[in-house]
DNA sequence: CTGAGTGATTTTCCTTTGCTGTCA
DNA sequence: ATGACAGCTTTGGAAAATCACTCA
């Protein structure tokens, strides 16, 4: 980590990225120059915004990364050996013990290991592998962490390797060039569980990494609703990052946790700020409510700031928004607000509709689990389609039952061939030329078309893998047989006329 | 030092079903 | 002939968030 953290304060984000468009903009409006200058100096252009960004972003996938692979290694049967060889007897008996017990051991194991190693600062040393550090019983910090996750892993107890992220911000000159940071074994949460840890602590976004990945900040902050996530610059890339790592089942310590996780986002305190009920994820106020939320119900009330009713919050959508998470409008539904929709420009000015430029709002309550289109009559049924002809299937929920989904390409003309019923499926739009289109991906067939339907696609594929070898091959044949023939000649010519 | 307030600037939200020319 | 496909052009206005600052 350390290593990863020196690269970064060698990168001087700001002064490689001052280009010509700034200056630009300054010669703009020569009369207030000074002004432009001062707001220049202060604020950040777009384009180093724009960098450290992508700094931070890379920062953060770069220790994430690290971080999955350094735990990887820690399963190794390698280390494991290594490590209980040189664990005294009396530490082995681990299993089943008291959870105090088990803090008392952990401290005695860590004072242990403490004793054994020698934990150096990676101030200029190239780092050793974990290998090397175990012969020469020097570790730096990580590694340290590292044999004690190990060992309780060999153990044949859970533990996690926790690791606090705090990649570069981009909010503040500060944080890039002078990251403070902060890793310790911390022990006092050990005796809160049965289940072992092991963490890393840094200073505000804490992950857990474990085969499986997962964010465990909530219990380490006491403000993460009014502050911590706030701090959270690229929630979508993290999500996108964990969502790589899900796995398909919860196991029994994970819901535990999870709703314990649940329990203390609600137990949090209220905000003492204004600033704090910002964009709180469970809290708000009556006065900042946005344009597409609404409170309701309006109990219960969570308790008052400088006089005013604190309520739990609640998004409103249009009935098109609510489509893409599979939900439908209850029928008889009253919208709770409206909003001024934006209306696209028609063709022609004189088609103009009236009743078009407003865009009703719901709440989620409003709402049920969309209902997909039934197929009439499965034997000898069509696969329903909307007015378009088509069928929205923004989430795999969406596809109608008896009905599969099949998103491959070019599988609606072997469909078309094999006379199968089918209508294409919409997964999304997209904006094109100032309107919307519809994206479609794959086809909607009844269930039981579809092992015959995928058999011709993959028998049509794998025919023309074959028929693009064939060519090849043809080609280079054809190419041999002529450098051979003209050798021969070649050979010929020589030896009658030379 | 902290948080409310401020103005300039950036981001988000809403929407929702082509057209044309080229080439195999 | 037919159909696949690339290139086209790149909404737009309002509301809210964000940033970097000031002030109490």
């Amino acid at each position: 980590m350390s290593s990863d953290e020196e690269v970064w304060d060698e990168i001087n984000v700001e002064d490689k990225i001052i280009n010509t468009d700034t200056l630009k903009d300054t010669n703009l409006h020569p009369e207030t120059v000074n002004v432009e200058i001062t707001n220049e100096t202060k604020r950040i252009s777009p384009q180093q915004r724009l960098m450290r960004r992508i700094v931070h972003r890379v920062h953060f996938m770069c220790l994430f990364v690290h971080y999955k692979k350094f735990n990887l290694q820690l399963n190794s049967s390698l280390h494991k050996s290594h490590l209980l060889s040189i664990l005294p007897e009396s530490f082995l008996n681990v299993k089943h013990l008291e959870p105090k017990k088990m803090a008392v051991y952990l401290k005695l194991l860590s004072r242990y290991l403490h004793s054994v190693f020698k934990i150096e600062s990676l101030d200029d040393e190239e780092p050793l592998g974990l290998l090397e550090a175990f012969q020469q019983r020097k570790v730096y910090e990580d590694q340290f962490v590292a044999f004690f996750v190990i060992i309780m892993r060999s153990l044949g107890l859970k533990c996690r390797l926790v690791v606090s992220f705090n990649p570069v911000s981009y909010k503040s000159t500060s944080h890039i060039t002078n990251p403070k940071k902060r890793i310790k074994l911390d022990e006092t949460s050990l005796m809160e569980y049965p289940l072992t840890w092991a963490e890393v602590l840094n200073e505000f976004d804490k992950r857990w990494i474990h085969g499986a990945v997962k964010d465990i900040t909530v219990r380490y902050c006491a403000y993460y609703g009014a502050r911590t996530v706030k701090l959270r610059t690229e929630e979508r890339l993290w999500d996108y990052m964990l969502s790589l790592n899900k796995k398909f089942y919860v196991k029994p310590e994970d819901k535990l946790e999870n709703e314990e996780f649940l329990e203390r986002q609600r137990n949090e305190t209220l905000p003492t700020t204004k600033t704090g009920f910002k964009n709180h994820p469970l809290y708000v106020l009556e006065s900042q409510i946005r344009q597409n939320q609404a409170i309701y119900p309006k109990t219960p009330v969570f308790g008052l700031f400088n006089g005013e009713s604190v309520y739990s919050r609640s998004n409103l959508k249009s009935k098109e928004a609510w489509l893409k998470e599979a939900r439908a409008i209850k029928d008889g539904e009253i919208a709770i607000k409206t909003v001024k929709a934006r209306t696209l420009k028609k063709k022609a000015a004189s088609e103009e509709l009236a009743d078009n430029d407003t865009c009703p709002l719901y709440g989620i309550w409003q709402t049920r689990p969309y209902v997909p289109p039934k197929v009439v009559d499965v034997n000898h049924g069509k696969v329903p389609r909307n007015e378009f002809g088509n069928l929205y299937v923004f989430r795999p929920e969406m596809v109608p039952d008896d009905c599969c989904h099949i998103p491959y390409k070019g599988i609606d003309k072997i469909a078309k061939k094999l006379d199968i019923d089918y209508v294409d499926a919409v997964v999304r739009f997209e904006f094109n030329r100032g309107r919307s289109f519809p994206v479609l991906e794959g086809i909607i067939v009844l269930e039981k078309h579809r092992d015959i339907l995928v058999e011709a696609y993959e028998q049509v594929e794998n025919h023309k893998v074959q028929s693009h070898f064939e060519e090849i091959q043809g080609k280079v044949i054809n190419r041999w047989s002529r450098l051979i023939k003209k050798l021969i000649i070649r050979d010929r010519v020589n030896k009658l006329y030379a």
